[in-house]
DNA sequence: ATACTATTCAATTAATCAATTGAATATTTG
DNA sequence: CAAATATTCAATTGATTAATTGAATAGTAT
């Protein structure tokens, strides 16, 4: 029984995991794949990396066996192996937050209204899911809706919400969200909703947070 | 607003995270300070690494504030920043399991005889703590137990197991334990007593895991 | 058939990472 | 004090990673 090599590997199996979302750019990947399946292209735009570029990634994330992709005509679209490969973001993220003194300094420098907002738990909007006046409102892009969202939840995404406030009743709370917690969408809407009177408050988690802990989803 | 930069700062703290834990040899690290706190020698004898080098880890360890140092003496003892760390392991090792087919392969390889027997989970463990025919048996060195273990349980390292069978009753069962799911102590421990005709079962986790689980610990 | 398009592949270059080596630093002992 | 020791530091070397570039591949439309 040789220990030692055991160890190896099992840990360079673990490693391989670890350096395939030891990268930016991959995290952010995940992140949108969360959000649901996407091409290359569209991963490519909204990352703001070139096709080849985001393409090698890909790859990458791949090998580790993180991603799977389907192709149809001229495109593939990538989407996550498994829901739970989202968990690796997650974990990420909580120690990040618990370690490193930069994420407060990053978010605070950024977001600056998040201090004076009291985010709404998962746990609290589930209690409150079937309250007749609350709005659950998902400012993410209407593709991401509708490959997945908030049971209940309405969409309008975050370039069309100060054209679509006469859809919102102002006697209503709302609950926005979107991607994450790192995700800014929410914030905006808070702002732009709070500015116009609204009651509103924000999701501290984003959908994938919400599918993760198997939490009543829709899709469309 | 700079979302765009915003993303890449918050994900590049993450990726940050995340490379530091994108090493065997790190892993490992993290692994045995989860069993307690160790100078950086006796590190890098259990992971046949030289001192230079475990040393040279470790500071990229800590350079993402994963670890902790205090000198005592010539000796610099090592421990995790918190012990929540070791949820960066456990969710390596989770997805690894799950997504890499060679996890399997390479337990198949150098545990044959795992598949055979039935590990004993946390929370039946839980279940039983106090069931009066039951010995929980801790099979990591001793200073690891008198660092930490599950209540209850007793102590024989494993290299002295052959030698002290005759501490343990045959006629209680035993569930057998070490440092987590990889370490092959505990699966020895089940071998050796097995074939002395004990009734003994493998815990499927291990101490950190069981910790990590805010369940009933002591230390001596 | 040609032209266009989305993606991948492979090569190149620069940056980063890992192991080793030996010197430097701090502590302890005789 | 000198000698021994545990660890870190810094430099070196070789390996790996990331971005770019342009060619190759496969699919679609005319």
């Amino acid at each position: 029984m040789d220990h030692r090599t055991f160890k190896t590997e099992i840990n360079e199996q673990l490693a391989r995991i670890a350096k395939a979302v030891a990268n930016p750019h991959r995290l952010e990947i995940i992140d949108l794949l969360a959000q649901g399946e996407r091409s290359v292209d569209a991963l490519a735009q909204e990352t703001a990396m070139s096709v080849a570029n985001a393409s090698q990634h890909l790859q990458a994330l791949r090998e580790a066996r993180l991603i799977t992709a389907r192709k149809e005509g001229l495109r593939v679209y990538y989407r996550l192996a498994d829901y739970t490969v989202y968990r690796l973001v997650q974990t990420l993220r909580e120690i990040a937050q618990q370690q490193l003194a930069e994420v407060d300094r990053i978010v605070n420098t950024y977001l600056t209204q998040r201090a004076s907002m009291e985010p709404v738990t998962l746990n609290e909007l589930l209690t409150r899911l079937r309250e007749p006046g609350l709005v659950i409102l998902d400012v993410r892009p209407a593709l991401e809706y509708s490959q997945g969202h908030i049971a209940g939840a309405r969409s309008i995404p975050i370039d069309e919400l100060e054209s679509r406030l006469h859809e919102l009743p102002q006697a209503q709370e709302i609950v926005a969200y979107c991607r994450g917690e790192y995700c800014v969408f929410a914030d905006e809407a808070v702002e732009i909703l709070t500015e116009h009177g609204y009651h509103v408050r924000r999701l501290q988690l984003g959908y994938p947070d919400w599918k993760l802990a198997d939490l009543p989803t829709e899709t469309e």
